[in-house]
DNA sequence: TATGGTTTGTTTAGTTCTGAATGAAGGGGA
DNA sequence: TCCCCTTCATTCAGAACTAAACAAACCATA
């Protein structure tokens, strides 16, 4: 493909921003080798960004040999984004500053199948989105448990909610008036952690979430892999056995079978180990207090994940592999089944690829929404098409002229 | 001719020499539009390229509405590229032109474990070289069945051939005077046939090859994905049951020992379908005669490749999936175990995906190979880095002085 | 304390590329 | 036939970008 050269000044004023808020203040030097742009031209855009009052000129650092640098850092006050996370029971509403921290929570319960569904959602959203500081907002990110056609559009296929075509990303922008982004829920999560986590360090990696369901993003050279429908990563439904449960997809031996919440829940309580209408928090209780048959539940699952995950280091050869998800904190107890499964499962050459378990906090999935919004300035491939063209262009224009904000 | 062309416009010349070869004459508009650059832009490269003699003007296209477009097509003599495919009992010499098509073939016995290996396929190339025509040549890709760290670098690992680090590139560049390109060989296919196959219309598929082994290689976003170590697509030891025939990687149940070759020779020999020492063709034979036996076999492997695939296609996401290899010749009864168990593993919403199965030349590897050479204009992000610069260098110096001295 | 080396940042000159206006060449309807 | 529309291609002013030289600030070492 041919390079993309068009708009570079705004691509590029805005990857020093996001830079910046990702990474920490940075100095012109180095903002040069990491976007890979002449020093020349970083003198001439940090100018423009300093006089337009988005960044400002901090102390100088040690002298590493020669000359100290001049660090450059974020104008907090130049914009904040909203993450909404779309779960099947309930909404979850982040606000987050342009340096990604979480500046305000809500969670409302909601039911997306209700015909009204897209009006009380624009509802919540409005009133949640005046309540903020009046910095200016950037735009709104939407992570959603399902296939997304575009993160511009925001056409939204979710069998668990129940949608269809759902047009959720042109709804919202026609009734807020701001930029929205659409995307899956764990790709959305993708991109913050290769924003602010670990994968900030890896431009190969598979994020595997587990908790209600299991799911993955994939991510390669640097980019989050969507697919030709923005369905990729369902690892869920990858045959692992030739003969097992039925899954709700209609078919046998699906690794959700073995691993998903309701399938240790339902597990326990064939085994006898919860009782019959006892749920995840007994088994996980159980498990915390040394009950050996449910640490074996745990420790099963840990396997099947362990063999499949091999089969994907295989298949994709990332550098690490991250987990994430309300399930990790119950890692203690898969990673007995794991460890031994993935490792033994790997050909020679990939058996060091480290996995690693992030901290995982209530509201990381909104927040994985709301980086869809800081993350524009990255995509100079136009994932995020016109809608991030119009973040971009929001955060420049309220910036440099902070009176009237939406 | 320009004074000092920077990497851009040597990137974007190249690109257009690339798009006429792989697609086929086009108007300047055309270009523009697939290129992603400025019609104007457009009429200085090709102002360039017709003076440099790599390019000419074709007749006019009837109107579409409009002005009628001129269109543009390559000058076939611009360059040649020869392909290697190495395996663990020959080697497989192509040489092409720059549309792609193969001029000559040679294939010769060899012993990559030999310790004389390197200067045995020196010797080789060098006289495959020598009987060529004299259009210029632009370099040499080379196809290998294991892991290549880049393809500029070509530092290779194949345990089938028992080379760990084996200095490929770097001996074949010192020693030819060439520009060389080395890639896992179903990487390279997946190249070509993203240049000249069915995959010319699909940027996102999932390429795979069955014969001895069993292979894969992933195009997203219009690239071929290599992984954090240039191995991704190893899709042979994917975990698929939870006991079974142990592999040559020590593990129990990985695809390949259920759909490889030599598994389906086992299998055969297992259940006396064919004599003990018979191989493959006896068991073709056996199946092509209609045995029911026989045809079970296959039948049974393409259950398991069928289970395998879907399971990739939640996680990839392709539109489509490309099969190919000397084992297509047996596709018609693989496709009775296959399509049944791949379409019912698939989820409702990924069931339309096409399997595509390409037809099969004896040279299909090692043109593959050649893709390599032939695609480096493409490769803007530097995936055949330092090379691919040497490649498009050589393209435009020597059409620019043929003959002459420069 | 000079001297040279290193890293940072700026300036200058010149190239590459885009946007917008314009010309070129044809089709189709009243 | 004339007029408007579409598509293809070119021209030109100016923006975006780079390379290369230079200036600034600091360290190390003799």
């Amino acid at each position: 493909m041919a390079l993309r050269p068009t708009a570079r000044t705004d691509v590029n004023r805005s990857a020093i921003l996001a830079h910046l808020g990702a990474h920490g203040p940075a100095s012109r030097a180095q903002l040069a080798r990491a976007l890979s742009l002449s020093p020349a031209l970083m003198t001439q855009l940090s100018k423009d960004l300093l006089t337009d009052g988005l960044i400002r000129e901090l102390a100088h650092q040690p002298s590493q040999g020669g000359r100290p640098a001049r660090m450059l850092g974020l104008v907090a006050s130049a914009g904040r984004a909203v993450g909404v996370k779309i779960a099947d029971d309930h909404v979850a509403v982040v606000e987050v500053g342009i340096d990604g921290t979480v500046l305000r929570t809500a969670s409302e319960p909601f039911d997306p199948a209700a015909s009204t569904m897209l009006a009380e959602l624009v509802d919540r959203l409005r009133r949640f989105i005046a309540g903020g500081s009046d910095t200016p907002l950037l735009g709104v990110g939407v992570g959603v448990p399902g296939d997304v056609d575009a993160q511009g559009t925001g056409l939204v296929n979710a069998p668990s909610l129940g949608w269809t075509n759902a047009p959720i990303g042109a709804t919202l922008r026609r009734e807020l008036g701001l930029p929205v982004l659409v995307e899956n829920n764990v790709n959305a999560l993708a991109v913050a952690e290769r924003l602010y986590g670990l994968g900030r360090r890896h431009d190969d990696a598979l994020i595997v979430t587990i908790g209600t369901g299991v799911g993955a993003a994939i991510v390669l050279d640097g980019g989050v892999v969507r697919g030709s429908r923005g369905g990729a990563g369902e690892i869920g439904h990858l045959p692992v056995a030739t003969n097992g449960p039925v899954c709700t997809c209609g078919n046998e031996g699906c690794l959700e079978t073995f691993i998903s919440e309701s399938a240790l829940v339902r597990i326990a309580r064939e085994r006898g180990v919860i009782a019959p209408a006892a749920g995840i928090s007994a088994l996980r209780a159980a498990a915390d207090a040394g009950t050996t048959a449910a640490t074996e539940i745990f420790s099963e699952a840990g396997h099947q994940l362990g063999r499949a995950l091999a089969g994907l280091v295989h298949v994709l050869d990332p550098e690490i592999i991250i987990v994430l998800g309300e399930g990790t904190a119950d890692w203690s107890h898969w990673s007995f089944g794991f460890e031994p499964a993935f490792r033994a499962a790997l050909m020679p050459a990939r058996r060091g690829v480290p996995v690693a378990v992030e901290t995982w906090q209530d509201d990381s999935w909104a927040q994985g929404a709301a980086a869809l919004v800081l993350a524009t300035p990255f995509d100079a491939e136009g994932l995020a098409g016109e809608q991030g063209r119009l973040v971009r262009q929001r955060l420049v224009e309220q910036a440099a002229a902070p009176g009237e904000s939406a």
